[in-house]
DNA sequence: AGAAAAGTGAGACTTAGTATCATGTTGTCC
DNA sequence: GGACAACATGATACTAAGTCTCACTTTTCT
């Protein structure tokens, strides 16, 4: 009689639609920041384009930056997740990242432009970028636990995976900031890989205390 | 005539009441935040408390949560930063940092109620949140050029100093997430130390390109 | 001294964000 | 399979954040 039913992601009908819901209002805040350029973009005009009610948007999003900042991330962060998952298993924590950042490399002329309207919409005003800020925090984890199976010794409560998924996305921030300030007209994918290059982790765990 | 006065600062008296009325605000947001336990703190009660007017309180501060975290913040930031500057001339940029964070264990405990009031203010709703990474920005950019001249073989453009500066925020910011979780109980220099430890700059730029 | 530039205060106004309640939908238990 | 609990939504009203404009004062420069 029961079982049978789910099978992996013991996800309802409820949560799901919940889910369907947050997508659509991000797809909306996304949509209408892209076409208008931002200027003069208000939740009353989201929960319109998204056909949900006014107290259903602040039921998903804290703010109407987020709302955008998630729409427009959008299946990015998942891509890049995926990717770092699916690097050769040789290689070692940090150099996944920068293998998975070096695929965005390829073929990066055709992103472009995505990439810079995604950027600047990002650093429009402060409150965007506040709130960007925060849902980086959520790809840091994403980032710390797609590389923690590659970390030798890891044990619970091991700093390593937060800390290089936070180094990953200040790399992330930073090469874009420059690329930004030169008019989004250099080579993302090389700034980036300049930046991850700061980056070193120890083989293992320092034995302190 | 002219020259003579101005000797090194050539900051007029107009900047100076900038800045003084800045901080009138800043400390105002921090002192009410602090006494009310953050609940329903307004601008206005802000304002009022400064003795400003209300767009006054806007021009210098693009919300009332990053009011409230540079005031709580206040002079932590300059004390850590300048820690880091008079730190031995024999130790690395990480180095530096790492003893200028231990330096605030000495006498940890005189400090743990200000500490854990701090951070669970800054932790109290995602704006704070959002707007208390908005002004991380600012100390990584501090950080950074605190220990420039640290770093061997250092050129303009050199990713190290941001990097560095966001790689010991997010160890500051990490360590103190896990603090809190434990309910302010733990040693919280130590866990500064532990994050600290997952970061290693080279000791020279990598010869990219 | 006088004019330009910048900071401030006051008030009106738009819009973000909160709270409450009624309604429909999903999950669960018999 | 039906009843009830739990939860997501929508509508509305309300508080407070953030914007704009204008009149006024202070600083700076010539």
């Amino acid at each position: 009689m029961l079982s049978v039913i789910a099978v992996h992601p013991p996800v309802g009908r409820r949560e799901r639609n919940r889910q369907e819901t947050r997508q659509r209002i991000a797809d909306a805040a996304a949509r209408l920041a892209v076409d208008g350029g931002h200027v003069g973009i208000t939740v009353d005009d989201i929960v319109a384009a998204a056909g949900v009610g006014r107290a259903t948007f602040f039921r998903h999003f804290e703010s109407k930056e987020l709302a955008v900042a998630t729409g427009l991330s959008g299946a990015g962060a998942f891509v890049m997740v995926d990717l770092i998952r699916q690097a050769d298993d040789a290689l070692d924590a940090v150099g996944a990242i920068r293998w998975a950042y070096a695929q965005l490399g390829v073929d990066f002329e055709a992103l472009r432009s995505m990439f810079a309207e995604q950027a600047l919409l990002c650093r429009w005003s402060p409150a965007m970028v506040a709130w960007t800020l925060h849902l980086y925090v959520d790809w840091e984890i994403g980032i710390g636990e797609a590389v923690a199976s590659r970390l030798p010794g890891l044990r619970p409560g091991d700093p390593r995976p937060r800390m290089i998924g936070a180094m990953t996305m200040a790399a992330a921030r930073l090469a874009v900031d420059e690329w930004v300030a030169g008019d989004c007209t250099g080579d993302l994918p090389a700034l980036m890989q300049r930046y991850l290059g700061v980056i070193e982790v120890p083989a293992h765990l320092p034995t302190h205390t």
